[in-house]
DNA sequence: GCACGCCTTTGATTTTGATCAAGTTGCCGA
DNA sequence: TCGGCAACTTGATCAAAATCAAAGGCGTGC
């Protein structure tokens, strides 16, 4: 996330640059602020702005690559599936990222939302004539492939390493950490997931993930309001029954 | 990969890159095909080669991104551990990839040989200067940033919902598909892994790998020459023991 | 208000892979 | 050639998580 500084607030504001897009960047800076106030003209020009419900594709398997896009709010689970249906996410991307595979094309990931998604997304060849001009946005998409890549290695550490329980103690500490980036860790949330996305996350079963979700709450490290809001009492409790230490 | 042309084959050769990084680039371009004749002299000036004997650390524990690296020739493990010992390896770096993390330091990875390995090394700050010079560079280290993202990836699957047995399986393929990258998928060849490496690979124990590999050989999916020494008969039937159908 | 469906929890049992424990094999140096 | 050691294999047992099965909740629409 970027600095957006009171002289190129108002070298948008002065330009043509469609409001709901100036907010957009002054929210998060993210993919646009690298950026000229006429590039981001002609970027908010090929822009489309939508609402995503959960369950929803935003791009289909192997189409990722395709277009490109900011989250403005909500969560995105990118998966694998096997052909006899087992499936994995694979990365969670939460508002202000932006999600895309820009250069290649072979991925086969499904990117679908996991709660309601607002995503503003641009077309392929957009992005990357604008990459051509803008030495500074393929700075910037290289550091955010960069940080993905460090969020998956920690991720598979979880997964071939550690146990139920302390995979599911991982997995709210991450939500935690991400759900609201901008107020820092979170110690009461919603989990944006259902069990069995959780499961999906984690290499488990459903049953797994509520029997460990119950041990949490028994031990104390955890308060389960709802079946989806949960209140950790101790940050530091969490981690450590999640490994980190 | 690429196309090294018979004009810039000339252009180096007419300059005073020495003769080993010309070979190199000649052999792999990598990070150095990017590079002008003159940015690829002020490269090797700073670079250094060596051979790492397996089980030697490239790089220390969070020291990744203070260096960069060519691997001229073998097979690099990066992994993690926790705190009580338990490892996972999260990437596996064939030549002619190159390594390390630019503009980033957090990562706490640790980078070490499993076999003897070739690499040809450059501290972060030259790299970063010659990024700042050449677009190209960046964009490479983007693109390799990108590929590494979707090995993880793929890898994540495998961690999470494969079986002992397609995870061996599978660890296989991608050994016969990178060992020897320019030749294409091997049908025979050495593992560069010990059966503990390929354990904490697959996030399995030493005994469960060795029964899966032995049960492979019963199922005449592979052959055994010798405990390191593999032979796939067909690799259609390997994958689809592996779960990649 | 009630019934239906979906998500979640809980319980009983089974299975997979981990753990514990010997053996082999093969390599290196004496 | 022989020991010694490390890497690997094999076997017996155990435990964690999967599977199978059955109830609860909870929201939605009738």
């Amino acid at each position: 996330m970027q600095i957006v500084t009171e002289q190129r607030r108002k070298d948008i504001h002065n330009s043509d640059v469609p409001a709901v897009c100036a907010a957009c960047e002054a929210r998060h800076g993210g993919v646009c602020g690298t950026l000229s106030p006429n590039q981001l003209l002609d970027l908010s020009r090929h822009s489309t702005r939508r609402r995503v419900e959960p369950g929803r594709e935003v791009v289909g398997q192997g189409e990722i690559s395709d277009s490109y896009a900011n989250i403005i709010s909500g969560v995105v689970k990118l998966s694998k599936v096997l052909a006899d249906g087992r499936q994995q996410i694979v990365g969670l991307q939460f508002a202000p990222d932006f999600m895309g595979r820009p250069f290649t094309r072979e991925s086969a990931l499904t990117a679908e939302a996991a709660i309601d998604t607002d995503i503003c997304s641009f077309p392929r060849n957009v992005i990357e004539r604008l990459v051509a001009e803008a030495p500074g946005l393929e700075h910037r998409l290289h550091e955010q492939a960069l940080k993905e890549l460090d969020e998956a290695r920690d991720w598979m550490l979880t997964l071939g390493r550690k146990t139920a329980q302390e995979k599911v103690a991982s997995f709210l500490y991450i939500i935690a950490t991400h759900i609201d980036p901008e107020n820092g860790t979170a110690t009461e949330f919603d989990l944006p997931l259902s069990r069995a996305d959780i499961a999906d996350y984690l290499g488990l079963t459903i049953e797994t993930v509520s029997r460990q979700i119950t041990k949490l709450r028994k031990d104390n490290v955890i308060r389960i309001e709802s079946s989806r809001r949960v209140t950790v009492p101790s940050m530091d409790r969490l981690l450590h029954v999640a490994g980190i230490d």
